[in-house]
RNA sequence: CGCGGGGUAGAGCAGUUGGCAGCUCGCCAGGCCCAUAACCUGGAGGUCGUCGGUUCAAGUCCGACCCCCGCAACCA
């Protein structure tokens, strides 16, 4: 088993603030980081910016910003701050022009350079600004780029710095057969095949200096700056001390998932992974054991999504700032609803109507009244207290319901567990809600074959056993649901008379435990989880 | 032949290895009264885009076609 996660996001172009899209990669991490953590795992999340991009430099003019570096500077606090506003669990942020990024792209870039996979040649080439990236004969249409047709092609006739991608080809072609869990979903790992099958081709991997205002410098070579996308991937090292602490890096690398949107794969499933390749037969730090380079474990591409119906588009006005959004709805809430709406890797719809429906519906009548109902009935036939239950076993609950007792809850997280392993945070949702074994829907429906509020009056004991069957389920969804909703989650715990904290410190497999709620311990007035949306 | 996603109940979507069509919302009827007008049960509603093929068996596999959408201006 693994014994480390380090997940990452893309680093973003700070060419605009945050908004839903870049939210919804975001969370998706997050909650991968925080069911990591859960677990005891050692998790290392990786988020950050990518600032050496022309982009930038366009924007910062748009901007009217005093300098490149003050707009770069501004640019990456908001994005900061709009994560840790929104409650991300980032562990660390990296910034392309920090140092430490400099020194890991050196270091990378003379390792390539060292495996004589770096040439330079002269060519007269159509690059698209749109794409940043150099178009084949094949791909140029009418004189432009098929995905840029509005923009012109520049033909760039210059010395430039090449890397040897295409000599990785047929090794690439062999990771894919014999790791075809690299690249997630399986479409996209066709996808990608395809790509390196028939198109993969040799990177321009610098421009001239003075045609650019930004850009790392090729090192030895100061008339040359390094591609964005070539600096860019490298971030995922630099983050862990590639280039400056080498213990850290073996701590960390390779990483265990990287987590990018569908448009990038190429660069993320072929690029990068032929970067890698090369760098590593003259870096013995990216090096296994027996001599084969530490390529990344997972990429997870996951799908785009419209706004009711529309493409996410500024000109329509309909990008949404997640931080407006949070002030709507709790942030939790969003979470839960970009988690569990979209099948992930699939492209999905984004509808304030479906927000408010599952807000409603999943969160509010099945998940806040079940714990509302639990914990009322409870302190009315129980004297405020969490009743006793004295059924140690597994066969806590009632014959002939529909509740699978505790050994059906051990079952809920195993399936959770997986889901979550194959980063399908969608079917763990959909599983705790509808599942075959101690979903929430499975306990509401405990509730009226047992009728508890009938029980208390001829069989108390039989009372007990029901009730702390449902808080201390509920006790368990709250943990299930804390990578995904980590304030609703110890709200229901501090609602169900516990610390969230002290709970949390025992370890996952206490938590998972059947009997981890004291009886006889206080049951605070229970608070409306989710207050009905209008 | 630019790349990609999709056409399944009124709406939104699931359907892994082909084996009796499912889920959520909405609607209708009933039950219940602990609870957030919440919860539970039952019901109506589908020729799974079209045509053809493979098969004992196809929403699922193969072929052809029709239609919708995203990328081409910001944009994961």
């Amino acid at each position: 088993m693994t014994n480390k996660f380090y997940v990452t996001t893309p680093i973003y172009y700070v060419n605009d603030k945050p908004h839903i899209g870049s939210t919804y990669t975001t969370v998706a991490a997050d909650a991968l980081a925080r069911a990591h953590r859960l677990r005891g795992v050692p998790t290392l999340f990786l988020t950050g910016t990518d600032e050496n991009s022309q982009k930038n430099v366009e924007a910062a003019q748009k901007a009217k910003a005093a300098d490149l570096q003050t707009y770069l500077d501004d640019m990456a606090a908001i994005w900061q701050k709009t994560w840790k506003t929104l409650g991300i669990s980032f562990d660390d942020f990296i910034r392309t022009t920090e140092e430490r990024h400099l020194k890991a792209v050196k270091r990378f870039w003379r390792a390539v350079e060292k495996s004589s996979d770096i040439y330079k040649d002269s060519y007269e080439r159509m690059y698209c600004v749109g794409c940043e990236e150099f178009k084949t004969q094949f791909e140029v249409k009418d004189g432009h780029c098929p995905l840029h047709p509005n923009k012109e092609l520049q033909l760039v006739k210059e010395e430039n710095y090449f890397f040897k991608a295409s000599a990785y080809k047929d090794e690439l072609l062999k990771l894919y057969h014999t790791h075809p869990e690299f690249v997630q979903p399986v479409s996209r790992m066709n996808e990608v095949r395809g790509y390196v099958k028939d198109a993969f081709e040799d990177f321009s991997i610098s421009r001239e200096a003075q045609k650019l205002s930004c850009g790392i410098p090729v090192p030895g070579d100061d008339s040359q700056r390094i591609y964005v996308w070539f600096d860019a991937l490298i971030n995922y090292m630099s983050a862990v001390g590639y280039g400056t602490d080498d213990k850290l890096f073996n701590k960390w690398w390779p990483a265990s998932l990287h987590l990018v949107g569908k448009d990038i794969i190429k660069f993320h499933c072929a690029l990068w992974p032929a970067m890698i390749m090369s760098a590593a037969k003259s870096d013995p730090l990216l090096q296994n054991e027996n001599g084969t380079p530490k390529l990344p474990e997972r990429i997870f591409a996951h799908g785009f999504f419209t706004i009711d119906g529309q493409k996410i588009s500024k000109s329509l006005g309909n990008a949404i700032d997640p931080l407006d959004l949070a002030k709507e709805y709790p942030f939790d809430a969003i979470r839960y609803f970009l988690l569990r709406e979209i099948p992930f890797g699939e492209d999905g719809d984004f509808s304030k109507t479906r927000l408010a429906d599952r807000y409603n519906s999943d969160l509010g009548n099945t998940l806040g009244n079940l714990l509302n109902r639990a914990i009322s009935m409870s302190r009315k036939y129980f004297d405020n207290k969490v009743p006793s239950c004295e059924l140690q076993d597994t066969r806590i609950g009632l014959e002939g319901t529909s509740w699978a007792g505790s050994e059906g809850m051990d079952t809920l997280w195993q399936e959770v567990d997986q889901y979550i392993d194959a980063a399908r945070l969608d079917l763990a949702l959909e599983t705790i809600w509808n599942g075959e074994n101690c979903s929430l829907i499975s306990a509401n429906k405990y509730v009226e074959e047992t009728r508890p509020f009938k029980l208390a009056k001829d069989n108390l004991e039989q009372t007990g056993i029901v009730l702390y069957t449902l808080l201390e389920a509920c006790r368990q969804y709250a943990w299930m649901l804390e990578p995904i909703m980590p304030n609703i989650a110890e709200e229901i715990i501090r609602q169900l008379g516990q610390d969230p904290k002290k709970e949390r410190k025992q370890g996952i497999k206490v938590l998972k435990t059947w009997g981890g709620l004291k009886p006889g311990s206080e049951l605070p007035e229970p608070k409306i989880l989710f207050p009905k949306l209008v």
